[in-house]
DNA sequence: TTGGAATGTCAACAAGACTGACGTATTTTC
DNA sequence: GAAAATACGTCAGTCTTGTTGACATTCCAA
């Protein structure tokens, strides 16, 4: 394959850092820190017959309360059906509220219950806490150039999402 | 909990960016880009009848042919149950071949024949393709920022198999 | 007012992870 | 040399989480 080789020998080394290597060892450094990203609230979960579907829909509930299922959708990235059967056990165990709309009917809207809140906070907890540790290691600039690196990997769709959900608080 | 708050107002400026809105900003930046980054592989192997855990098992083989398999159990952190029906059809389709080890026989040292390396570049390719579309428009500060909260978030298990493959090239 | 579009639910199925149990070959240890 | 430990493979069963297809309800626009 062309793309093959990214060493551009000829301007030097201010390219160093895209060489097929360099972007291995991020590829590589991106898969093992998610494992490590999701293993806290996926310790939590475990007793709880709940998985990470569940931590998703919570959180971004938590985060856009009296969110419709087709936002969350759009947002998860997964089928509405798929989301359907974890939003039922989360209600059905009273995590989740889902009102009817009142201007359009056929939405529902969701919100956490108390005990939904306080599951939401158990989990983030855990995930914040693993983020200062790693953000206090790092220091402010090495987390600035993180968030530069990952708000460029994101595709355009997932970008406005975040976007969205960042400047909308 | 006493962690919800880590905005600590008598340090002043300095650690603003440990405040839980960022973190929470970086939890969801995380998962996002995680799914872009993952997103092109998908796509390929989507037809293949092949999926993620194909691909990283074709990954890890590739940065370390002859490697066993106990030894990729380790990184991949799944059962050998699960990784020996992605491991079997590797096998019969022909991309992965398995041998009996010389010194120690019960061990089967694991590569990637000429079609599944084939298969690998056209993984890396598209992957690294984001990931250096990502790091040129972050530039090479904002990459090692980048690459040092990543290392600051794995488990430090994790951290042991990483910098071995980093540093074992 | 009626037919299409949008929203959400139920049912059935597949991939991929898990546990547990068992078998085999080989190596290590006593 | 016998017993224990290790490396690997496999069968069976379960769980989570994704998929498609079919369907009910509600809204809106022709």
């Amino acid at each position: 394959m062309a793309e093959g080789h990214s060493q551009n020998i000829s301007s030097g080394q201010a390219l160093l850092y895209l060489t097929d290597e360099q972007l291995r060892q991020g590829i590589e450094a991106m898969f093992f820190a998610y494992r490590g990203f999701t293993a806290d609230p996926d310790r939590i979960l475990e007793g709880l017959s709940y998985g990470r579907a569940h931590h998703r829909a919570i959180h971004f509930i938590h985060c856009a309360p009296g969110t419709t299922v087709n936002n969350l959708l759009a947002i998860l990235g997964v089928t509405k059906q798929s989301l359907n059967r974890v939003l039922r056990t989360l209600i059905e165990d009273g995590l989740v509220k889902s009102h009817v709309g009142r201007i359009d009917k056929r939405e529902r809207h969701l919100t956490l219950t108390e005990a939904g809140e306080a599951l939401e906070q158990q989990l983030s907890d855990a995930q914040r806490a693993r983020m200062r540790d790693a953000y206090r290691k790092a220091g402010p600039e090495a987390v600035a150039g993180f968030k530069t690196v990952l708000e460029a990997m994101m595709d355009d769709e997932m970008k406005r999402a975040y976007v969205a959900l960042r400047d909308g608080r």
